[in-house]
DNA sequence: GCCAACGTTGGC
DNA sequence: GCCAACGTTGGC
């Protein structure tokens, strides 16, 4: 099993909407970056879990655990010509980009700011640190259990 | 709202 | 295949 953080942007979809989600789960599409395709495509599964990252807000930083209820299948986004995530060239027999879906799993006692992770000296490696725009990052066992220990 | 970082596009 | 121009992300 392994771990992720996903990026969302509160004003659009956060932590709390997906809490109340009435199905149970969200889709998370829209991904339109290739490293992040490529890693949800090939290495995301059922059953790893995600820190839900809350980006360009106020109060940016993790805000809780969600995990992955279903692996990789094409985006419905992008053959719908009137998403904003449409893209022309992608056809059943030429799938472009890729969702997985994620159900909630608990809101941080403790949200984790940006700032107090900057401050972690054992997170200093994490891709958010390193690799501002990469909307779906990898994070390794030693950076999940501390960060769950923060939050807790 | 500003602006740095950086990914993508497209001309050559 | 290079690289300039451009667009987007995202922290502050």
């Amino acid at each position: 099993m392994a771990y992720w953080l996903f990026k969302t942007e509160p004003g659009e979809y956060s932590l709390d909407d997906l809490s109340i989600e009435p199905k149970g789960f969200a889709v998370w599409d829209g991904i339109r970056n290739y490293q992040a395709r490529n890693l949800l495509r090939d290495k995301v599964m059922v059953g790893d879990e995600v820190l839900i990252y809350h980006s360009a807000c106020k109060h940016v930083g993790i805000a809780g655990l969600a995990h992955v209820v279903k692996a990789a299948y094409a985006d419905p986004a992008q053959f719908d010509s009137k998403s904003p995530y449409f893209h022309a060239k992608s056809t059943v027999d030429n799938i472009v980009w890729y969702c997985v879906d994620v159900s909630y799993k608990s809101h941080f006692k403790h949200y984790l700011s940006l700032a107090q992770i900057k401050s972690i000296p054992e997170l200093q490696n994490m891709a958010l640190l390193k690799q501002a725009r990469l909307s779906i990052q990898p994070v390794s066992q030693e950076e999940w259990q501390l960060i769950k220990r923060y939050g807790s």
